[in-house]
RNA sequence: GCUCUGUUGGAGAAGUGGCUUAACUCAUUGCCCUCUCAAGGCAACAUUCACCGGUUCGAAUCCGGUACAGAGUACCA
């Protein structure tokens, strides 16, 4: 009986089934000519991660334009990093994000015929290739420690070779078959590696979609495939599921790109067809004038939990991403004002080779963009929902009359330049929370009401009084009042022309715009605000008669 | 240390041997408009493409070296 055989029963005594059972029960997919079969892997070892986000918007979007798959698996073999409930999380966040895989892993269920896609219930996948492998020689059990393993790189960097298991240090390759059946029955613990038959003094030529053709140097490392727990490492769960899922198109962050020479020999090892790589760039971020990974620890911007939480309207960060993805998807924006990613055609070639510095300012001009152009029933119905999770003062503010809060919302929307004031939900509330009776007393009570210097107490209270006894409010257009605005300025003696007003300041106690700070201070207690008018309008002429009553008392008791 | 991969303004970048006086977008600054702000309009912002050498009539683009940065070097993914 041939020796690897006797092995390879020995350690799977359970598989009967062969690589060649597995094709059948994996045929290739019935696509059309250029779609693409492209996947995201998550490890359930944390919430969403924003590079994560970013690499699987590309793939989906390489997917669905060329009419392929996009599914998801999930890479679950490392137990002790596994964080319960994360993979389930993960797939509600990636949906959030307007993500919707075809087919994989789904977090409550499974859908197509070639899964399972969640790796811990495919060892017995796995095992088959495995066992299959030991047959051929080229996969065998190695016996080595941890302590063996540290001697053996410590030894390497003394002497300046390169570290790991390979060629002559591979202690266990050329083991006696006999040999490791005794210690397999003795229950002596291993591994299965990888006996690979290349030298890193040859170099191999690969393609890249994204970085073209490179030279690396060839895989001689004898590499763990199996581990001591019976899971997959993730190098040959690699080559297993990409090649039985179909995977046309890998798309996967850099950081895999110096194991790549090991992934295309075992494919090769294996006959099978290697599918086409995509390496993506990583997002980084500045620190202390280095560049850097976004790190989860340190960046609250590296996980999708914080745009969600800050209320960035999904499509504001997907919009982001794809202009750092394609860099010419800008242009198309600028041209068209299309920001719906499916009218865009994305293309690998035109992705940058370095990881791109995450730019929240750059992010925020989209974001606004993008709210800004939302109707109020639109943007009113996502704040609300956003508040229902995240804010409870803006959801007490909603909840006291939707309709006004309506109103709010729409100052200065729904025209053609309209103010784009809000970038994400959270800067709504306290731009708005003066409309509030209850919050402006607070305010009135607790913050200083700040008025031009130049302005006395003396003009405040006698331009106050003037325009509180006119009809304020009796006007439709927003001329008309301000027409009414300009008569009262101009009969307490403010300049009413700004041409005459800076050509002399000091006929004048002030012009119109000090005349309006007066009315915006004393109904607001900011400076800065949206259109008076509109202000008034929705706080009606009670509230505004109160809040001027309210500072001409002040002022008079001071 | 070793093995890869990169390097064009503050940021994202276009550009692959003459069409470049280095597009476009964000940021910044200034002006205009204007009841403040936001928005909008108009400007300004890289004498130069990490550095040094080479090839060429001609280089950001091709070649060599150096520097710097990032990644990998696990029974993690």
């Amino acid at each position: 009986m041939n020796k690897n055989l006797e092995l390879a029963n020995l350690i799977f005594p359970h598989i009967n089934r062969t690589i060649d059972d597995l094709e059948k029960l994996y045929p290739p997919r019935n696509l059309k000519e250029g779609a693409k079969v492209t996947r995201f892997a998550p490890s359930p070892t944390g919430f969403l991660h924003t590079g994560s986000l970013f690499t699987s918007l590309v793939a989906s979007k390489i997917a669905r334009d060329s009419g392929g798959v996009f599914y998801i698996r999930l890479e679950d073999t490392d137990t002790k990093r596994e964080i319960e409930g994360s993979a389930a999380k993960l797939l509600v966040q990636l949906h959030q994000f307007g993500i919707t895989p075809d087919e994989g892993y789904l977090g409550d269920k499974e859908v197509g015929i070639y899964g399972p896609y969640k790796q811990s219930d495919r060892k017995e996948i796995y095992e088959t290739v495995i066992k299959e492998m030991i047959i051929k020689g080229i996969a065998y059990p190695c016996f080595a420690t941890e302590e063996d393993l540290a001697r053996l790189r410590e030894k390497q960097t003394a002497n300046k070779e390169i570290t790991g298991y390979y060629g002559k240090y591979a202690i266990y390759r050329d083991l006696d078959i006999d040999t490791a059946i005794s210690y397999i029955k003795e229950g002596k613990p291993y591994v299965i590696r990888f006996k690979s038959s290349g030298s890193h003094l040859n170099k191999i030529k690969v393609h890249d979609e994204i970085r073209g053709d490179l030279e690396l140097t060839q895989n001689d490392q004898d590499i763990v495939i199996l581990k001591s727990d019976g899971l997959p490492t993730y190098h040959f769960a690699h080559i297993c599921d990409d090649h039985f899922m179909h995977t046309n198109l890998v798309t996967r962050g850099e950081e895999w790109l110096p194991s790549l020479p090991i992934h295309i020999e075992m494919f090769n090892a294996l006959g099978f067809k290697a599918p086409k790589y995509a390496h993506l760039p990583v997002i980084m971020k500045l620190d202390n004038g280095n560049r850097r990974k976004l790190s989860k620890r340190k960046d609250p911007e590296a996980s999708v939990d914080f745009f969600l939480s800050e209320g960035y309207e999904p499509q504001s960060l997907l919009v982001y991403l794809m202009t750092i993805a394609n860099s010419n998807y800008e242009d198309y924006i600028v041209k068209t004002k299309d920001y719906n990613l499916d009218n865009f055609k994305f293309s690998l070639s035109k992705m940058s080779l370095d990881g791109a510095l995450f730019d929240v300012d750059k992010l925020n001009f989209y974001a606004k963009e993008i709210l800004s152009k939302f109707n109020k029933t639109t943007i009113s119905a996502k704040a609300y929902a956003w508040a229902k999770e995240f804010s409870p003062e803006l959801i007490t503010f909603i909840e006291k009359d939707y309709n006004r809060f309506e109103e709010i919302l729409n100052i200065e929307r729904e025209k053609k330049n309209p103010r784009k004031d809000y970038a994400k939900y959270a800067d709504i509330y306290p731009v708005i929370k003066f409309f509030d009776r209850d919050e402006f007393n607070k305010i009135f009570e607790t913050e200083n009401f700040v008025f031009n210097e130049k302005l006395t107490k003396e003009i405040i209270l006698n331009f106050l009084k003037n325009y509180s006894s006119s009809n304020f409010l009796d006007f439709v257009e927003e001329n008309d009042w301000f027409g009414n605005v300009k008569a009262v300025a101009d009969r307490v003696g403010f300049c009413i022309d700004n041409k005459l007003y800076k050509a002399n300041p000091d006929a004048y106690i002030g012009n119109v715009n000090d005349a309006c700070e007066i009315l915006r201070v004393t109904l607001t207690g900011r400076a800065v605000t949206p259109n008076l008018f509109s202000i008034m309008k929705i706080l009606g002429t009670e509230e505004v008669q109160r809040r001027f009553d309210m500072m001409i008392n002040r002022l008079e008791t001071i």
